[in-house]
DNA sequence: ACCTGAACACCGTTCAAGT
DNA sequence: ACCTGAACACCGTTCAAGT
């Protein structure tokens, strides 16, 4: 909160405004603001168009910043889990709704009003696609083993994440109540079992 | 947009403007705000003030108004459909993700940043809980009839809710492509086909 | 090249004042 | 009772100017 005077001259000022905006976020204090922003790196307010061309473009790296960070803990939550394609896919979809319990804001972020619909930032499309990839794969890795039904992956991948993120922004913005995260993950694993099943041949 | 000059003196300026604010929601163009909202109706901004205390007691009455439209069209959509549980469901759900589709913008207040975190609109919340129960009514019916495994309808029905509206929003946002609203609700209807069966027996 | 300061066109909200 | 007008504390964004 105080401004620091540090001069941000060949520094990397990009990058501090990025993280300070996630750490406002993180705080869940007001709203983020550009003006805030960057008197929180101790800047004037108008520097931070030298780096972003509007607060769309911010919130396009805030969002691509989350959407990475997701997409790695699913892949972690997939490499912990066992080797069947409902165990793995229940994993990485609990993974997605602990991501968004644990970073409310930042999910918020993510989920919220559609950043992208001008095509303007591809690196974010990128980054939201290879969240869903990771989905795509391990049904299709299920259908190579037969252990689930055939059908275009995208389709079964497309379901699952629907119901993953719907789930996730309903508890994120406390419309469904729970308890903990863990709570809420164990409670999703319930939730999904019904299409895990109907996915399984 | 030619700011009407009629006196609401001893009308009813209060629904003057929520019917003001679904027009500007429906038009799709700028953004909803209270001075815009007022000056549509040919007020000044400040009077707004005597019909809603802020900003979220407009957007509650909106999104309140949504909640029923939804919930009306939820029914129209279970009454139409035979009376296997599955092909209810299936009818009540398509009907909420086209009401999302047809109403873009209406439904984006109605999903977005949560209006009543702080409990002060209780009919916006009884109007949320009437879409959830047209889901958990239909879940009970197809259990006592021995269509649908046993299990709390409240957990099938958040299940289902939690797909249904995960993929109204995304499409809605536009974050998944659909050629028109008939489309999107077939291709709905494809992607919750392994939930339903997951949850007959 | 990078940042500042002043300015513009907006916001939501409050409050004294008019009828 | 209901609405107006002026004011306050903010916004995002632009642009000439400084170093």
């Amino acid at each position: 909160m105080s401004p620091r005077r540090a001069s941000y001259h060949h520094g990397d000022l990009r990058r501090a405004l990025v993280d300070a905006a996630l750490r406002m976020l993180a705080a869940g204090g007001p709203e983020l603001t550009m003006r805030k922003l960057a008197s929180s790196v101790g800047v004037d307010h108008t520097a931070v168009y030298r780096h972003f061309a509007d607060k769309r473009a911010l919130l396009a790296a805030v969002a691509e910043e989350g959407y990475r960070a997701l997409a790695a803990a699913m892949g972690r939550a997939a490499a912990r889990a066992g080797d069947e394609a409902v165990e793995v896919l229940g994993a990485c979809c609990g993974a997605y709704v602990a991501f968004g319990l644990a970073h409310p804001a930042h999910f918020a972020v993510m989920a919220g009003p559609r950043i992208n619909e001008d095509e303007r930032f591809p690196e974010l499309e990128a980054a939201i696609a290879a969240t869903l990839a990771h989905l795509t794969t391990a049904i299709a890795a299920g259908q190579a083993t037969g252990e689930l039904r055939t059908g275009k992956p995208l389709d079964l991948a497309l379901g699952l994440w629907s119901l993953t993120h719907g789930y996730a922004v309903a508890v994120a913005q406390r419309r469904i109540a729970v308890r903990s995260t863990r709570v809420a993950v164990s409670y999703f694993r319930r939730l999904a079992a019904p299409m895990l099943a109907g996915m399984a041949r």
